[in-house]
RNA sequence: GUGGGUGUAGCUCAGUUGGUAGAGCACCUGGUUGUGGCCCAGGAUGCCGUGGGUUCAAGUCCCAUCACUCACCCCA
């Protein structure tokens, strides 16, 4: 038997409903303010990843599916979306047409890390993309719509983490001051903890291990090392927030794995997954654009980790599969055409139909229909062709009426309505 | 990459000090010549994850290996 390959999963159809909701929910509300669709490949240059991700990152050292493309070229199976979206919008030059865009889109990613509970090496995101605007009500509008999203999904026991990671004119003296605070505790910290030192020693700041907790309680806090406008940034997006009554917590440790990063970070956090608890996260991203040869636009935007959060909804509010609302119990080889075309015609009709062609006893049948929890039942025998009338029986109610053959399926159309 | 747990029927699981495999649910047939769920009777089902070893004999003991799973790491 060939099994699928580690860390990658079928998505069958007892839970397709649920992520087809989830999935008509967040679209028809990102449409509502604003944002567009746009359509990527999955894969692109390595180089892109590489260069927006940064060198020195987990998801670009060891977790990239890359491959030669050609002779000369290294492909990548993207392992987030935001590089390519920045990507069309460089080079598609959708900026020239109008700065401001707002985009979305969802899609797989794919990430070679140890799976489990919620993390997949082939996981599915939900992007949203803003361009071009720099003002903090921006921030405060996307984590809104957000947080609007999980309220439409009735899902509850979430928390919004919050942060701001400053800008170039303001990271580096906070860098230099962790750093320096680091070095003088090496000793105290885990092995991962000193070799992200000098790597990229934000993330020491969560890092979970005791030890390095404790070597960190006297670390500085970002916040304190904000420049005038990054202050004023951040201030704007939570008062902004609690305007809109928005329940977040300040979260310093709150740090994004990727380089390109800057002022607002956020996440959207829920108690009931396990380890893997963050279902959305994003941020600022102004430097980005610049970064990879397009023109100086200031950029914010977040992912939705569909996994995570169609996981959450099959443990709370699961979609029920569509049943039949009609099942044609069809007796003995001389119905088998006939009801084979009003199957076909039901369906086109609108009607949910199915059909049993194997022949078997009528208890059989109903047995069947009862088990994939058919609506209606009709039932066409030898008898009802004679007679020119069907029955059709309510599953639930156990009444049977007959209906005439003539203009049969313009009858049951009328008769499933009522 | 590192550590823990688990692999026996479609599913959930039991299996004694080693003696060649079971239950419940589900499925099929019948009890009802053409009527589902409940009930009753009967029936089918397993390379016991895989490979090797010990033994007269291995689901059970030993070694290896693979898979699943949870956690670390990292993140959605």
């Amino acid at each position: 038997m060939i099994q699928l390959i580690r860390g990658f999963k079928d998505i069958l159809p007892d839970e397709t409903p649920t992520w087809q909701h989830i999935e008509k929910t967040a679209t028809a509300l990102f449409q509502a303010f604003g944002f567009s669709e746009i359509r990527l490949p999955i894969v692109e240059k390595a180089e892109l990843f590489q260069r927006s991700i940064g060198e020195n990152t987990d998801i670009v050292e060891k977790e990239m599916y890359t491959f030669p493309g050609s002779k000369a070229e290294l492909i990548t199976l993207r392992p987030e979306a935001t590089a390519s979206v920045v990507r069309s919008y460089i080079q598609q030059k959708l900026y020239a047409k109008e700065p401001v865009q707002k985009l979305y889109t969802i899609g797989p990613m794919f990430r070679r890390e140890r799976p489990q509970k919620g993390r997949y090496r082939q996981f599915y995101q939900i992007n949203a993309e803003v361009f071009g605007i720099a003002s903090p009500y921006i921030d405060a509008q996307l984590i809104f719509m957000l947080w609007s999203l999980f309220e439409r999904l009735k899902i509850g026991g979430l928390s919004v983490q919050l942060n701001s990671l400053g800008c170039p004119a303001c990271r580096p003296a906070f860098k230099g001051a962790l750093s320096s605070l680091l070095a003088s505790k090496t000793d105290d910290l885990c092995s991962d903890c000193v070799r992200r030192l000098d790597k990229n020693p934000l993330r020491v700041l969560d890092c979970k291990v005791p030890a390095c907790q404790e070597a960190i309680r006297e670390a500085p806090s970002m916040i304190d090392f904000l420049c005038d406008d990054c202050t004023g940034h951040f201030d704007a997006v939570k008062s902004a927030l609690h305007s809109q009554k928005i329940p977040f917590a300040l979260n310093p440790r709150l740090v994004r794995g990727l380089d390109y990063y800057t002022r607002t970070a956020f996440e959207i956090q829920t108690d009931a997954l396990g380890a893997q608890n963050a279902i959305a996260g994003g941020g600022r991203y102004d430097m980005l654009v610049k970064m990879l040869d397009g023109p100086d636009q200031p950029a914010i935007g977040f992912a939705i980790g569909l996994d995570r959060l169609a996981a959450l909804m099959m443990q709370t509010a699961p979609e029920k599969e569509l049943t039949p609302e009609l099942f044609i119990a069809a007796l003995g080889e001389e119905t088998r055409d006939i009801t084979f075309e009003w199957s076909c015609a039901l369906a086109l009709e609108g009607v949910r139909t199915e059909i049993d062609f194997s022949g078997k006893s009528l208890k059989a049948l109903m047995k069947r229909a009862n088990r994939i929890g058919a609506a209606h039942v009709l039932i066409v025998g030898g008898a009802e062709i004679e007679s020119g009338a069907v029955v059709v029986r309510n599953m639930a109610t156990k009444e049977q009426k007959t209906i005439p053959i003539d203009g049969v399926v313009n009858h049951i159309k009328t008769y499933l309505a009522t």
